[in-house]
DNA sequence: AATTCTGTCCTC
DNA sequence: CTAAGAGGACAGAATT
């Protein structure tokens, strides 16, 4: 790598004017280091709480490094910004930090992370520029040297240093050009170039955060805390008065004795151990190990009935409150930022899937409750909110093609869930949709559940398993649903069958975008193995029939489940970056932000004057992103004007 | 004492 | 012939 070190060190404005680049793709990277000394640990990442001492840019051929503490690049990156590709890795970065200090939006990215990720979707793969670089391109890049500039205020820079920044810029035009080999060779293109303009979305709404209201906030916590108390003081005396003397021991002082019962009611081992105690505890396979566990999950002691039912139920109550008092409690407060008051959360660009996630603090679990009351629509503001209607109902009757789906579509014949009902209950056949709805609220909900946990790839037992109900009629429900939907079955025989004739999932036709799966080809294998075992004794079973099935199983499910989930994602994408491109275009990066976006939903932040019109833009986009994947039955988005959060 | 694993809950 | 959509946070337990 050293032999295209040929950099120019610049700490002087004159200089830095002088500077002329006429390449296409132009590399960019930051170093940033700490702005005040109170923040701690999020210093140095955090624009608002860092800022910039180097800023890094050029080509293979020629690396320009800025003394950012010295001169100010401003001119030059909105005079590029104009013609040039940035190239970099993790650009996310340094769109924050240079829309922040020098107000400038980076244009048109190619960023080493994303295209790296996009082309080894669902493979699990370290995507740090350190990993990136080894594997691709067999070099090392140390990385002591960033942290380095954490504290480095007024100092000047070291050759080391220096000579880091440069490589820095080197590094991802190398990994740069395998890479495009790799988009090519897996038809990547199309997704490469969403993600491209979906990274500045993500930069945007990072950088604006979401307006928070923490005295509404601490409220609901307080509430909560109160019900927290009283059903754990309810759970001890229960302990108590039952005298079941193994579980609390008596503290004698001087002037009291003081009962402490022993379990702790937020451990779920405990609660187990007291449960078995009782003479009774539900058993489950386990969700992480996969194995039969006793447990205390929800769903299993909602089973229960026996004599214990009381204690169970005020258990079942208390464990929905601790959930409210520690993940979405007081704790919570910690996210708010301490220079904007806002919640800035972390969105990682590309799942298994092509969904996205988020984190500190996660955004996209937050209870669809009172909690969402304290996301708030500041003074002078309203907050748009928008979601899709039946975003993988509507994803899978486009892709499936299925008659009755598209029937009921095209004719907008009313509720969903109803239409389904009448589909699957034969005595529900000769009724209107509006009589299901109102007379038979359970098959209803049957077909309500069903038709979920088939989008997703289940199967009878979890239909069954949803619902409380026997396998037998979840199997029942399950075959009816198909025979209702006969297009549906074919095109889930089809999907399965695709899933393994392929190292990778196709998620859509659109992007072409792919999910690889990890243990590809071992499926073959294991299938060799247990075709070539032999028993060593009479009727001994084959094991390795097993462990082929298994995995086989999973792969039919998630191809079954990820072209949907897939495509949703990629759909709520190109919407946001609709939304993103109309309101950069009209001018109002000042009076809407984009703040948040839940899998099928998208929330804005707007001046009230310009509340209708973002609603009704924001509506626009989202259907005619819908448009080009959904060409048969259109996705359709409702928008409102809404003064907190609400979905 | 610090890190990792497991169980459980919340969201879509 | 099995296990059953995608994620992240937290508490407690296990492991180092």
């Amino acid at each position: 790598m050293n032999e295209y070190l040929n950099y120019v060190f610049i700490e002087k404005q004159e200089e830095l004017d002088q500077v002329q680049i006429t390449d296409l793709y132009v590399g960019i990277d930051l170093e940033t280091t700490r702005k005040y000394e109170k923040y701690g640990e999020m210093e140095g990442l955090d624009p608002y709480t860092s800022k910039p001492v180097m800023i890094q840019l050029g080509t293979l051929s020629k690396q320009y490094i800025i003394d950012a503490r010295k001169v100010d690049p401003k001119a030059l990156l909105k005079k590029l910004n104009k013609k040039v590709i940035w190239v970099g890795h993790n650009l996310k970065f340094e769109y924050k930090h240079l829309l922040h200090n020098y107000g400038v939006r980076l244009e048109r990215v190619y960023d080493t992370m994303i295209v790296y990720q996009i082309n080894h979707c669902g493979l699990d793969k370290n995507a740090s520029l350190a990993g990136v670089a080894k594997e691709c391109c067999d070099i090392i890049v140390p990385k002591d040297v960033r942290l380095s500039f954490l504290s480095i205020r007024d100092l000047p820079f070291i050759k080391e240093q220096i000579e880091y920044g440069a490589k820095d810029i080197i590094v991802p035009f190398l990994i740069k050009s395998k890479l495009d080999y790799l988009t090519e060779k897996n038809d990547l293109g199309e997704t490469v170039k969403l993600e491209m303009e979906f990274l500045k979305v993500l930069g945007d709404i990072e950088y604006k955060g979401m307006a928070f209201d923490p005295k509404r906030w601490k409220e609901v916590a307080a509430k909560n805390q109160v019900k927290f108390n009283s059903l754990q003081q309810k759970l001890n005396r229960f302990v108590i008065e039952s005298d079941h003397v193994k579980f609390f021991k008596k503290q004698m002082d001087l002037f009291s004795a003081e009962i402490k019962v022993s379990i702790s009611w937020t451990s779920s081992r405990q609660v187990i151990k007291y449960f078995k105690y009782l003479g009774f505890c539900p058993q489950a396979v386990s969700k992480t190990t996969k194995k039969l566990a006793y447990t205390v999950d929800k769903k299993e002691l909602s089973k229960y009935h026996g004599q214990y039912k009381e204690l169970v139920s005020i258990y079942l109550e208390f464990k929905e409150a601790e959930q409210a008092v520690t993940t979405f409690g007081e704790d919570f407060l910690k996210y708010i930022h301490p220079i904007t008051g806002r919640i800035h959360s972390d969105y990682r660009q590309i799942l298994n899937t092509g969904r996205i996630s988020s984190n500190n603090p996660n955004l996209q679990n937050i209870p669809a409750d009172d909690h969402r009351e304290a996301f708030i629509a500041p003074k002078g503001f309203k907050l748009a909110n928008a979601d899709y209607s039946g975003q993988e109902q509507i994803i899978l009757a486009n892709k499936s093609k299925d008659k009755d789906l598209l029937f009921f579509y095209k004719n907008g014949l009313g509720d969903m869930h109803s239409f389904v009902a009448s589909k699957i209950f034969e005595e529900l056949k000769e009724l209107s949709l509006a009589e299901v709805k109102e007379n038979h609220s359970e098959e209803r909900q049957t077909a309500k559940a069903a038709g979920f946990a088939i989008n997703y790839g289940g199967v009878g037992k979890t239909i069954a398993n949803n619902l409380g109900i026997s396998i037998e009629e979840g199997d029942r429900v399950y075959s009816a649903y198909f025979k209702a939907f006969p297009g549906l079955g074919k095109y889930f025989s089809k999907a399965k069958k695709l899933a393994l004739s392929q190292p990778y999932i196709f998620i859509d036709s659109v992007t072409k975008r792919k999910s690889w799966f990890k243990k590809y080809p071992l499926i073959e294998e294991l299938k060799n193995k247990a075709a070539n075992w032999v028993a060593s004794v009479e009727d001994e079973k084959n094991p390795h029939w097993s462990a082929y099935f298994k995995l086989k199983s999973k792969l039919e499910r998630n191809g079954l489940n990820y072209p949907i989930q897939g495509e949703a994602g990629s759909i709520t994408k190109k919407a946001a970056v609709l939304f993103r491109e109309w309101l950069l275009m009209e001018g109002l990066e000042d009076d809407i932000y984009l703040t948040n976006l839940v899998h099928d939903e998208i929330n804005a932040e707007t001046v009230e004057d310009m509340a209708i019109n973002a609603k009704g833009e924001l509506e626009r986009c989202m259907k005619e992103a819908g448009d080009i994947w959904c060409k048969i039955v259109p996705l359709n988005a409702e928008a409102k004007i809404v003064n907190y959060w609400s979905h």
